[in-house]
DNA sequence: CATGGCACTCTCGCGGCGGGAGTGCCAGCT
DNA sequence: AGCTGGCACTCCCGCCGCGAGAGTGCCATG
């Protein structure tokens, strides 16, 4: 990647920046005169030829404006990165809102989806924390009709999973309730493994609940999330290079459908750690769908606890002024929260 | 309303069909041509006179062909009510999904959005069965760290809900499962108001814990459905005359919004039973958003135990004759899940 | 009462045309 | 050297006008 000079580089955010808000290719003479630079236009002309050669713009034709290429974005991102601090008043809106929401995962969940679509105004998506390796924590078991019984488990972390499962014959809630406690000291705190490696019990109905248990464990264990929150898909329809397109009808697609939403985190989850955020540019995420798209994405949570996933999906051309550093708050913003719920006896404010 | 004679009302629904999969405005020559009529196209445009005149046609211009009116397609749909029954092969296709589907709500309402939206190619929306007034099955007590503590509750019927709470002080584990017992036996099976009705606990805990449970329960019963399945959204964008448009964006918008779906969706049931169609078309509903798009909606299984809502909504272009049967179908197949289910000891098959 | 003919209207696609914005290059100035 | 102003050139885009096509309403006729 060759080297720019100074000059070249402040040039190459500033007109970044300027096609971010204005969409259309720029040019060197409107340039100097929305942000009066010291130069002349000749002069940007130069650089911008250069910057051309380089890799980081691109003309859309001859005799047009310029437009950053992906390279050209990675480059404003990366000065993005250092500065961009979210404005005070905007974090304490943001802190209201989950000052004032219900306790429960489910809830917050939801709001942070919603802050960040509104806040970025770009599609947002996140998972709830979950630890890295799943642990059983409670199991209920309850009749509901005949022979069918709904069984709620309950992980480590909160999380909790139902399923459905009709018996051979009929047993009455007592002995449910029995065998559910039994279960309960005996599993409380293990992990899949550890179940696994349990001698298999004489009891019918316990080994069925146990066979149960364990496949539901492991099919928490493999996907990477549980379910995935998103909101603000409609914000893609505000990019003018999506509205009408198949592209951006694609993107949405890609949205919707949660089993490749799920791909997508998962890929992203592997090479990156709480704290860090990731900003993945076009192509960069493997997506042929996602090629005029950015993710911001981060990781949120206590490592060795509980994390999750959270981001944007936005056109590149989205603000990362904005999303940057919103993605950046919302994930320490709900890192606290694991902390709080989970960690320790300490009292929320 | 002005009556029709046989041939302006055949007429009419020729003009909705053709237009429904043409979605340009259709003349009275290419009509003839197209459904090799017994009429010259002379008549036609007689008629076609006479149906604008009444009402039930619109011409974008003078000199551009007829687009049916929200009263064409009642009429359009009125006639589509009485025939339109799937063929056995979609039938087959999507018994056999549900029959291989796991078992459990949350699946079976996955698979049933799904089915609508891919069948009907348009956006489905669905709410899981649940009973009139809610009834009180189980709950439990799981403390998860510190005070805090999480309660699952589960009502008849088998929704399940959940609920974080934090203590004034730590309670521990058997305290909180014996509170749960006695909990347990006292409520199970009753309503809100038989609950209010008790004479308040003696125990602080149990006291607590009953306030949340009540809480829960009439927020349950408050709103019309839970958590609003949907699939197939981006279906809308394929509409020629949404692609592009703001009017598109805000419908698309106003799925998105669950709180908005849900008011829409409660309107719609007050004045429905099971069995029954409802086609809502452009403003029928109420939704200004929704002027340019109609709703097929059913309520489905079996009254006094639990029902739910499910139904497309898409471009007031949309397929009906695909649509209504579809929605007919997949209500019906969930009127016999829930009837299979809760109603009695039958297995299913 | 249906039909064929006829004059009329209006949309839509197409080609041509200019303005505007932008570029690259070059000569000259500091 | 490096920046700058000037200049010729290119290309997009919006606008206009035109003609074809499709459709209509009306009327006289079978």
């Amino acid at each position: 990647m060759p080297l720019l000079t100074e000059r070249q580089k402040t040039l190459l955010l500033v007109i970044v920046r300027e096609y971010i808000d204005g969409a259309i290719p720029v040019g060197s003479k409107r340039l100097v005169e929305r942000y009066h630079l010291d130069f002349s236009p000749a002069t940007i002309r130069h650089e911008m030829a250069a910057l051309t050669e380089m890799g980081y713009l691109r003309q859309p034709h001859v005799s047009a404006g310029r437009v950053p290429t992906e390279e050209g974005y990675r480059v404003f991102v990366g000065a993005m990165m250092e500065q961009a601090e979210l404005p005070q008043a905007v974090q304490n809106t943001i802190l209201h809102q989950f000052y004032q929401a219900l306790p429960g995962t489910d809830q917050w969940m939801h709001l942070a989806a919603s802050v960040l679509a509104h806040q970025s105004h770009v599609a947002s998506m996140i998972t709830a924390p979950r630890p890295d390796t799943p642990r059983f924590q409670h199991v209920e078991l309850i009749s509901t009709q005949g022979r069918q019984i709904l069984m709620v488990m309950v992980l480590a972390g909160g999380e909790v999973l139902q399923q459905l499962l009709s018996l051979s014959e009929p047993v009455e809630q007592a002995r449910l309730s029995q065998t559910a406690g039994r279960l309960n000291s005996l599993l409380a705190g293990r992990t899949v493994n550890e179940i696994a490696a349990l001698p298999s019990r004489q009891d019918a109905l316990e080994k069925d609940i146990m066979v149960l248990i364990l496949g539901e464990l492991r099919r928490t264990a493999e996907s990477a999330s549980g379910e995935i929150y998103t909101d603000g898909l409609t914000n893609m329809l505000s990019e003018p290079n999506f509205a009408g397109t198949e592209s951006g009808r694609r993107a949405l697609r890609l949205l919707e459908e949660r089993t490749t939403l799920q791909d997508l985190i998962a890929r992203t989850t592997s090479n990156s750690t709480v704290g860090g955020l990731q900003v993945l540019i076009g192509t960069e995420g493997g997506w042929e769908e996602l090629s005029d798209c950015s993710m911001v994405l981060a990781r949120y949570g206590v490592p060795g606890l509980a994390t999750g996933t959270l981001g944007v999906l936005g056109p590149m051309r989205m603000s990362y002024a904005r999303t940057i550093p919103t993605v950046r708050f919302v994930a320490d913003v709900l890192s606290d929260l694991v902390n709080q719920r989970m960690a320790g006896p300490q009292e929320p404010a």
